[in-house]
DNA sequence: CTGCACCCTCCCCCTGGGGGAGCGTCCAGC
DNA sequence: GCTGGACGCTCCCCCAGGGGGAGGGTGCAG
């Protein structure tokens, strides 16, 4: 390749299918420097060897691959870390698949003309003393959280009980909230992150919610409804308890939450 | 339901999940109207009844729908035209879904190490005549239309004969160009959309792309950089002759498409 | 040497949100 | 009846990753 010809901008734009626009921005984030940069000018001078790495960038821009994260793959200049990088991607493209598989599925269960009428019960509930696990969590990472805080209380106190949680509603809106699971028992003990919690006395509107947890916002919004249409209000974070939950089945289908909020009587005018 | 209460924002955010700023911002959308709005203080004012809408603008933005659609679903009264538009959406997911495979696939041989080198030819061809059908078309109409263009050019001419396309460098560039499709005939016809064109005698610098075409951008990078490396200057719309096609083969993997850039040298200094 | 295609930078626009300032309102407790 | 604090309001700036267009400089071929 004696004397590669080199490309302006605009040539190398319609070989590799990037927009000059694109092209422009990329170098500005440095993720592809031209060849050469005319000093007087500014020309953007690009060469035939630069075409792969603009394929490179043009296939994982469609992956939607954030440019930070495509500067940091093409710079790990060892294969393996660069694969590890991509094969994180793809497994971030794997869930979020899978977010969008049950959305369709809570969509087209929203969109079913008339579901079924929530069931609620209004419950009055003492105040409980039990072994429990609390932390401020992230949203993102609730999931995760709650499975080592309940394999720590089951190890604890024994997996007999049926488990709750109680959720702090800025969970929901800041995304990052007060979050706590507990189990019964009788002494609550103290080990580890495991420590006794009294739960308040309170009165609960109570519904279950069956099912995965993809769409349980949609019976929260049900329980909501009936609440204020009850001249109720909400007050307080949410309990859930888990009747059936992973440790019984593996079937989400066969799941049954109890989502519980405390409420109290809102005199009308 | 005798005087359900109203909720204030951030009840209904609590109730819905969705933040407060959101909800202001679906309101100014016309995506979900508070029940009320005080006149004086601007307070924006929910009803339960709303929860339900709430869940099922929360679903659809989940599956990224953009707010004007949103708002078109929620305003088409009737449940049959809201569920055509649901299902469009999906489709349209389906598609991505599909554009993220291949460039998954795509990718993965493009990381992989030392590609095959490409097999250049360089090649003169004379002004040849064919039938063709030509339009001035938008990239992601391109398919539809080449079945369209190509199913009337079968029917006119016969299905004999190798076929081939003109694309204007413009297509790739600003998402629409223009575009021919051809069929070689003995003495074209003219019928419908079909006519004869007379395409001009130029030097191609010639290769062949192996499979579907969900990466045949990497071949025509690995053309441009031949050219480019051979001193070369791309020159004019690009042709492409469908050795093996989808006439031929349902297997994509067996199709074999001939690029050819028209090219020109380029004295070096 | 002139015209024109090409290139440059800079600014504003879009999408759908988040953070925060600065200020008005509502209601419970005193 | 007053007051404090929680909550509401609007307005502006920020993010990503582009697109459109203005206004002006460059390079090359006829």
């Amino acid at each position: 390749m004696q004397g590669a010809r080199v490309l302006t901008i605009g040539e190398f734009s319609r070989l590799t299918h990037l927009s000059v626009r694109t092209l422009r921005r990329y170098h500005d984030a440095g993720l592809l420097e031209p060849a050469e940069v005319d000093a007087a000018s500014g020309y953007r001078y690009y060469t035939g060897e630069q075409i792969p790495t603009a394929q490179v960038i043009h296939r994982l821009r469609e992956l939607d691959v954030p440019l930070a994260d495509v500067a940091r793959i093409l710079r790990s200049p060892d294969p393996g870390t660069r694969a590890a990088l991509v094969a994180d991607h793809l497994r971030r493209l794997e869930s979020e698949l899978e977010r969008t598989r049950a959305a369709v599925a809570s969509l087209r269960r929203l969109l079913r003309p008339k579901p079924a009428a929530v069931d609620v019960e209004l419950r009055r509930v003492p105040a409980t003393t039990v072994a429990a696990v609390e932390d401020d969590v992230r949203l993102e990472d609730v999931l995760g959280w709650y499975a080592g805080a309940m394999a720590e209380l089951d190890a604890v106190v024994g997996p007999a009980g049926v488990p709750g949680g109680v959720y702090d509603d800025a969970l929901f809106q800041t995304g990052r909230g007060h979050v706590l699971v507990h189990l019964p028992a009788g002494d609550p003990p103290r080990s580890g992150r495991v420590h006794p919690v009294t739960l308040p006395a309170v009165e609960l509107a109570v519904t279950t919610h069956v099912g995965a947890h993809d769409d349980i916002d949609v019976t929260y919004g049900e329980l909501g409804a009936w609440v204020t249409g009850h001249l109720l209000a909400v007050a307080g974070p949410v309990r859930e308890t888990y009747l059936v939950g992973p440790r019984d089945t593996a079937d989400p289908a066969a799941w049954r939450t109890e989502i519980g909020w405390p409420v109290f009587s809102v005199t009308p005018g």
